[in-house]
DNA sequence: CGTGAAAATGCAACCGATTACATTTTGCAA
DNA sequence: TTGCAAAATGTAATCGGTTGCATTTTCACG
């Protein structure tokens, strides 16, 4: 299929008669090779156009110089600036990227990891799908001591290097923030509990409630998927209650954002009737109305942390095994969508 | 770093006392090995856990098996379903994908190009940043014979295939719609018009208006850029005009919905006082209020598409150079932020 | 001018699969 | 049983870098 034929460092050295060798350690720029003769080989390089093969390279290190992502959906800005965070990173580091996604389905994450590992990657950054039970796909790299980074969806009590934002303190200060405005009874609308993300936001919730003195009730808890159709069936059932709550925190934007519409268009006013705060500051959050109150979720920042960590640990410089738990600053956004007082 | 050594097809050939050619070909399903043969390679394989060694392999084949990705962003959810739609694609025929992103810079365009190209892609599926003016750096892989697909934004003239919608129709069912409104004057918010998605839709624009007997008016088109700040511009831009617009034509969701918060924001009535359709069918169009009139840009069958057509030629199957252009359906969506009447 | 260590370069095996071509085995007809 | 084509398997070169070790060159110093 190729037109012209590629150049090769054999190429290069028998232009210059020299061995394969020298041009090999002069293109790497090693210092060993004396700079007239790098000087000459790049010049000849560039010349005629070479460029390296990985295949070659990768095949006799026996490294891919790649990492693996593997995330449960690509379609939120959360994910998609926690990628920008890890591109910045690698490319830097001259690691490539495989990036995968799951749409949440535990079936699609294994195939992913499965691929992944036949491909050989040197690292993995993942964040776990909605309904993943256990990490049983993850076995062949620990096997193998390719090292995995989770972050966001993590598994508990593993043996795991994760990068995280602190969910129960989210949780509480959300549950709290709507204390403060004067709620009394506190809709929580989540998701899976088995998942870490959800189940610490839901303790930050229950606990904001006990320590100021509202009790808990279990039928004011939520779970469903973060989908469309599970959001107004949420809704729905908010608005069938018979003592409507005056506030909801809601663990994702999305879902926030569908809420509110479903209920006012009930004619239910937020946050008059109902205050909302989401989580993760997604754009959707400040072109709905009211503007949602959420949760910053600092994506750029984890994905820089996750991938920076996994570079170290590649290159020798700091082995993640010795570090378990890596927490991200996480703050409140206030906006319209809870102020009820103000 | 690995632990365990890994398994190559030179044990399983010592250890069943046979050749790494047969191996090889068993490996592949070739019919040349009797089937009881297969059956015992396959079978020691899966229980040494070997994993065959695409370097080892593209090294010979001269092949990557893997196609590059270039998009301008990946945080729209039209791009994300063009991904899942080629994904679904080339995952089936044994592609890998490497996605880059340019964040609409042509000058990270042209290093994902670069980057792409030393890593010897087999092919190319792109669309083109904003302010991309020059095909120059998609020149090594035609001429190395590099199959490249453009969609969406695709440059106009050139020799390449393209996958694209009927933008000229789109943004004349648009106009036409608002007008069927009662829409009198219609403002025209789009992006810049070096861009064939945009000049097609301006045109489209344009002769929707002259075919229903109303003048252009060019003080009506704004041009910006898709961020948030350009799109508050155009709104108060618009809300300064003497003679206010009934209508408008906006080519992102995203800017409409920004639009149509700050208009609000000083007490313009939508759709009363202003009709707005936007583009691309994202998410966000059923979250705001109104619900918002746009054109569905069908993210899926676009990447099916594309991948479909680059396979195929890769495979020999069907020869792109062939094929210059083509076109997927596309549909206006009607809600509520253009209904005037009814 | 001779010497020896340091600097520079070369040799050749190696990574693991693919495949053209050669060789052996099988099975069936004569 | 022989013969011979088809089926099955084997041999060995090849893809393009990398790197341990060997060899040659350079150059400062006695």
């Amino acid at each position: 299929m190729l037109n012209g034929k590629e150049v090769t460092i054999y190429d290069l050295a028998s232009k210059l008669n020299i061995s394969v060798a020298t041009v090999s350690r002069a293109l790497k720029n090693d210092a060993v090779v004396s700079t007239t003769t790098r000087k000459k080989i790049a010049d000849l390089a560039e010349e005629m156009g070479y460029r390296s093969n990985h295949f070659a390279r990768n095949l006799r290190q026996q490294k891919t110089h790649t990492i693996g992502i593997i995330v449960h959906e690509l379609n939120s800005t959360f994910i998609t600036s926690v990628l920008a965070g890890i591109e910045k990173v690698t490319t830097e580091a001259g690691y490539d990227l495989m990036i995968t996604h799951s749409a949440e389905s535990r079936i699609k994450e294994a195939a992913n990891a499965n691929n992944l590992f036949h491909k050989r990657v040197d690292g993995i950054i993942a964040s776990l799908a909605f309904d993943t039970i256990d990490l049983d796909h993850f076995k062949p790299f620990a096997d193998k001591g390719v090292p995995v980074m989770f972050f966001d969806r993590v598994e508990e009590g593993e043996d795991n290097t994760v990068v995280i934002i602190d969910n129960y303190k989210s949780g509480y200060d959300a549950t709290t923030h709507l204390l403060e405005q004067g709620c009394k009874r506190i809709a929580h609308i989540t998701s899976s509990l088995n998942r870490n993300v959800y189940s610490q936001r839901y303790k930050g919730y229950q606990d904001a409630l006990l320590h100021n003195g509202i009790e808990f009730e279990k039928s004011l808890v939520l779970v469903s998927d973060l989908s469309e159709s599970a959001a107004i069936e949420s809704a729905n059932q908010v608005l069938k209650m018979n003592l409507m709550p005056d506030g909801a925190f809601i663990t994702s934007d999305f879902v926030a954002a569908v809420f509110m519409r479903t209920v006012k268009e009930q004619g239910v006013r937020i946050p008059e009737d109902i205050a909302v705060v989401g989580f993760n500051n997604d754009a959707i959050g400040k072109l709905i109305e009211p503007a949602l109150t959420t949760i910053n979720y600092p994506g750029n920042r984890i994905g820089e942390i996750a991938a920076r960590n996994l570079i170290n640990h590649l290159n020798g410089t700091n082995n993640i095994n010795h570090t378990n738990t890596i927490i991200v600053r996480s703050d409140l956004i206030i906006r319209q969508s809870s102020l009820k007082k103000a």
